[in-house]
DNA sequence: ATGAAAGCGCTAACAG
DNA sequence: CTGTTAGCGCTTTCAT
């Protein structure tokens, strides 16, 4: 069933010749219509059409120096934290004509390093979500070509990130509405610098309620890191527990629910992400969202711009969080004695 | 803190007047180890990585008319479900040395095939994933370039997908084994190649057991599909459901336990896919596991072995499928009778 | 308004 | 082993 040969695309010249018209006019045909005369331009682009013929990017790179692709690195593409970035990322460029590549940095700063300097010469710039660069060489890279770091700020990088002042204050108001006098945050990975936003967040919040904000860890930003936390939490007296993301968050849940403690009457629970899975976990969990298609989209759009024109300061954007309470919180109970496995 | 101007990339003309040779041996210097003299070559690379030279995969693009780079298309970037099969897939395209270019066709034929047109020129082939297109337009697009298809059959066509038959045989064995008598099957979208595969399967296999199978639906494959679906199961008899997938799985669960049905006890669920949140949903989710990063990478094997001869015929690649018991399904109950909301 | 010609960076003949 | 030359497909002066 397959063709013998995958027949060769159509040339700007194939086109030229159907048409009767040189090159040149061809190419202006497709990016100066205004250049060209209109009954020429409407027969060579039904030429052009009946030869399938379609620009060849790699040649208008060559000449141009731009490739019309961006890069998008990611921690991990699996993580559905990441999977919003890419979404909003995706769409963003395709809105603007231009092409996705993904690259996936697991995690690691020396991969991620390596990523960038093999995709670098085949783009016109890069988003880097939550880079774990050294801030030295995230200036060096964005001196080579342009960059939007996504939750990460490094001075005269482009950046968005998201407003965890507010956010973080949303949460301790609403802990504080539900009677609690203080909390315990569950750290993720030192090196994570919206772990490190968050909990200075939390902190300054707890302060101004006159909440006693305690901070346990670093833990695994996972499933797997919520036993540990989780026993931590009940050795403690604590009656809310903040964790670095809903991934640690579910893991202490069901750690909890494990050893018979009843989440919200003993103990709540607050995620940092709104994740996938984080409406139907049980119970369901109080978070704070993100916008993370926004985030993804806004750093393709930062970059845009710094590739028409290199932007010298450019500017941090912040985005809206946004608290969504779900099962995972309440109020406090008096002296309900914890039961223990 | 930026530079100035993005300083121009070194050419290889650069490189060449900087070391005294002349462009070719630099170009040979590189992709001819042996056609150089080692002396000229050590000294090539040194000048060469003084200047920060990398080729421009754009000029080579050009004149060999390979571009390095290959394109997933995949319905939607933040189901779950793909997540894996980009990770697999990017990681078989970065060891090989490849670019992937991701596309989200949103689920929707008319994109997917805008995204193929767009894409094409600028990739060395196509792993489309569920792809929604008709057959024959499958068929033609193949003709033009290397295409592999993930979980979608078409004649002529390379393919990867899941051993449904024997999964669909293992869950009714499982279901089977529980005592179930029949079950019905929650069904997703008409087109879905998959939910087709997946309901033929499960049939034949409640026949071979003698046990009745239903098919109820369409739903729709989300959470969203869920109340729906399972009302429907509430007004049947049925002591066992099969989902199309785990998304209307989960959503089904969620929906039974507002009304006070006791999942296992009461019905039993099973889903499909085994995406992030089976295991921490409540109950944790029996369903077929698919090796999704297997069939990612193994579509861009199946690729790139097209890229450097055209097969033929090429052969349709199964992947084993996996049942995962966890805790949403269980022993049918005698006689107990169900609760009504 | 259109054509001719040069050149983007690189590789592949073809000499030498 | 290495230099010279031509050309990949396209855009862009520069003429006309």
């Amino acid at each position: 069933m397959t063709s013998g040969q995958p027949r060769r695309r159509a040339t700007i010249t194939d086109v030229a010749e159907a048409a009767g018209v040189a090159a040149s006019t061809v190419s202006r045909a497709f990016t100066r219509p205004g250049r060209v005369n209109h009954a020429t331009r409407e027969h060579v682009l039904a030429v052009a059409e009946e030869l399938g013929y379609t620009p060849n990017p790699a040649a208008r790179a060559l000449e141009s120096g731009r490739t019309n692709t961006l890069g998008l690195l990611v921690p991990d593409i699996t993580n559905p934290y990441f999977a919003g970035v890419i979404k909003g990322a995706e769409r963003a460029a395709t809105a603007a004509g231009l092409t996705l590549v993904l690259g996936d940095t697991q995690e690691n700063p020396a991969t991620e390093e390596q990523l960038v300097r093999r995709l670098g010469p085949a783009v016109d710039g890069f988003v880097l979500s939550a880079s774990r660069l050294p801030d030295d060489e995230l200036r060096r890279a964005a001196e080579l070509c342009p960059i939007a770091l996504i939750n990460r700020a490094t001075p005269g990088v482009a950046c968005i990130v998201a407003d965890y002042d507010t956010g973080t204050r949303q949460i301790v108001d609403h802990l504080a509405s539900l009677g609690h006098r203080g909390f315990v945050f569950l750290g993720g990975p030192p090196e994570s610098w919206s772990g490190a936003r968050r909990w200075s967040g939390l902190r300054a919040a707890a302060q101004a309620h006159g909440m006693v904000a305690t901070r346990f860890g670093p833990y695994a930003p996972t499933l797997a890191g919520g036993p540990a936390a989780a026993d931590a939490v009940l050795a403690s007296e604590a009656t809310a527990v903040v964790a670095h993301n809903d991934m640690l968050a579910i893991g202490v849940m069901r750690r909890l629910a494990e050893r018979g403690v009843d989440v919200p009457g003993q103990v709540s629970v607050v995620g940092f992400d709104d994740i996938f899975g984080a409406d139907f976990c049980n119970p369901a969990l109080t978070t704070l969202a993100e916008r993370t298609e926004d985030a993804g989209s806004r750093a393709i759009e930062a970059l845009v711009q710094q590739t028409h024109a290199r932007i010298e300061h450019p500017a941090a954007r912040v985005l809206p969080t946004q608290l969504v309470v779900r099962a995972s919180t309440g109020r406090v109970r008096r002296a309900s004695p914890r039961r223990r496995a």
